[in-house]
DNA sequence: TTGCATACATCGTAAATCTATGTATATTTG
DNA sequence: CAAATATACATAGATTTACGATGTATGCAA
């Protein structure tokens, strides 16, 4: 990976979580690699999810029950598969709406001319 | 103050300096209690700044060069107008861009299922 | 066989905001 | 008038979060 995102790492803060989360909804059961690589596609190669970023974050989401995992060998690799619990489901929906309001308040305060 | 911003406080890292940025573009000379208020309306109190994000942040503007101060002696306070300098529009019209930009991504991410 | 992609992991760092606290004046309200 | 609230600044320390750097290892293509 290696290669810097477009954006300021400061303005992902906040919303990696809610972006696992939604992504984890929508297609079920996922691993760490392919989500970096559904996050580059869906960004238009905007944002690039670092391994120091995500595998601790998923890590953590597992430590808070948000996430389970399912180990599967692929030939003599081990792929971690990880899939939203009930609580993950809350969170994510939760998570979600935030981060909608969020870009919706940040729109009007930053387009605003009073 | 010591009220808590109705999101998470990641949720704001890298969108303040766009902000006040932002606001002194439109509004011309600011103070720092000013800026708290117009942001709390702007976003019908769902971003609250807090003294110790805003002043330190006002502070490193200022050593950046992105803005300059003005004082002004009101009765026996002291009031530290900012504004502007060539230097902090360009930024401030780079950040701009870029938090657009940002937040155009992020709700494709978000909203998308592939 | 050399490089690149896949696939995981973790330590230490940097950046940004917040909490808590402090100082002080001005205004409003009971 | 006293008390509470709003105005107005400041900063030290804690916390959070993502990243950079690095490491290990397999699979595949040039």
């Amino acid at each position: 990976m290696y290669i810097c995102s477009m954006y300021s790492k400061e303005l992902l803060k906040g919303t990696l979580s809610a972006i696992v989360l939604k992504l984890l909804a929508e297609n079920g059961k996922m691993y760490g690699y392919q989500i970096t690589q559904m996050v580059k596609q869906l960004s238009d190669n905007k944002i690039l999810l670092k391994e120091g970023s995500l595998y601790p974050a998923l890590h953590k989401l597992k430590d808070e029950g948000l996430i389970t995992v399912e180990t599967e060998n692929i030939g003599k690799r081990v792929r971690h598969y990880y899939t939203l619990t009930q609580e993950g489901i809350k969170v994510k929906d939760a998570k979600e709406a935030e981060l909608k309001d969020f870009i919706n308040t940040i729109s009007k305060v930053i387009t605003s001319q009073l």
